[in-house]
DNA sequence: GATCCTAGTTAACGTCGTTAACTAGGATCC
DNA sequence: GGATCCTAGTTAACGACGTTAACTAGGATC
């Protein structure tokens, strides 16, 4: 009844289900409510969902894919490195338009059940950087290896997973504790590029990395 | 009625309520369950805490000092740098030990009302190196920076957030996704070492961080 | 024309956080 | 020493939640 009543129910509860869950998020948002701005009794959402957690899961689902389309659109040009960068760039971008959005889809616990019934019903996703977020970051950062931009030595996998911890651990700390006025926060784009710049002169400088103290005399002779 | 039915029933809510939180999650434990447990009525906890998130609050604002206390005897000896690395290490240990317990203090959204109230009731703890654990890591990095081992061209706070940013980026994602088989994970230890040794090497080297490109000819010669 | 499936309905259940109204028992005041 | 009041608990109940059960209109199929 309300903005689009999509002829057919199954599309109409995922538009008004993802528009609430966004802008008032997911644990705000009852399912009651979305059948009352579709029109429709709260049970006729279970014809079409087994549960709420379902409803949800199917939302991530097809808005990674929508993600996919924004990282794929900042990748045009420049070498790996520049490309990994912009990549960042749009999942900070993203994280900072879209909080309740980026809550619902980086920051709800998936069980061990729905993300294996995930990857058997999408096989074909999983892995393929055209499709797969996650895969597109990793494979970025394996081509900025093989171009000598990123340190070899490091399995990419490893490399693309810290890296998406630490942009992550700033959207989150953000998320979470932007007004928590017991902490001095800095603005979160000096937070989040003093982040990505740090990890990526890092990645991008084997030697002068140490594992435990004796970080001060690094007597390590850089190898040119 | 079950463990230890302290004298004074607000502790023993206390007790419970934790106990039940850290291993179960609080979300997944209701006022009732804590209140059978405690052989009384559920509503004698409304005597106590004006609601379920004030008690939520009230545990995490104690557990933040039982933490500190971890945080302060990890902090024995060694220059500012290895101090803050013992710092970053209790951290994670706390991590990987209580996964509910740091979720329950790190990842619960803060309203700002709550946090206002509790810097307004304890003044004293708010910025003491002693008390606060965030000011202890701000300190402690302040300190590093005057002993010429971290860059001094930063704010300490500014180091601090990102440096705490991402060990709570590695752990967060541990908790929330380490369960997705979609993601092919490599060891929290190998990740979160990563994190921390990149970080800590990038605040102590200031040259050689560049902001955007040109990252592939790191010429800059070591200055000792 | 009988049957069955689909997509919806209403009614209800059990659980949740929480409030209202009440009560036993001890301290306080005249 | 009796009336009063405060403290710390009780039972009953409310409203909202996710969800299930039982039912029903309407179209497709045999």
């Amino acid at each position: 009844m309300s903005s689009k009543p999509s002829e057919n129910l199954r599309d109409g509860i995922l538009d008004v289900a993802r528009r609430l869950f966004i802008s008032e998020g997911m644990e705000r948002v009852t399912m009651r409510r979305i059948a009352t701005e579709l029109g429709c009794s709260a049970t006729a959402l279970y014809r079409h969902f087994r549960d709420k957690e379902d409803l949800i899961n199917q939302i991530c689902h097809h808005d990674f894919q929508e993600l996919q389309s924004d990282f794929l659109a900042a990748l045009q040009g420049g070498d790996a490195l520049k490309r990994l960068r912009a990549l960042c760039a749009a999942y900070l971008r993203f994280a900072q338009r879209q909080p309740h959005h980026y809550r619902l889809l980086f920051m709800t616990p998936m069980s061990n059940d729905q993300a294996q019934s995930l990857k058997a019903n999408h096989p074909d996703i999983h892995g393929d950087p055209s499709k797969d977020g996650y895969a597109l970051i990793a494979a970025t950062v394996k081509a900025a290896q093989q171009e000598g931009l990123l340190r070899g030595d490091l399995d990419s996998h490893l490399l693309a997973q810290v890296l998406w911890a630490g942009l992550h651990g700033v959207v989150a700390l953000e998320l979470d504790k932007r007004n928590d006025p017991w902490l001095p926060w800095h603005d979160f784009d000096r937070r989040s590029s003093l982040m990505l710049d740090t990890l990526l002169a890092g990645f991008s400088l084997p030697k002068t990395l140490k594992t435990t103290a004796s970080l001060k005399t690094p007597k390590t002779p850089r190898s040119r």
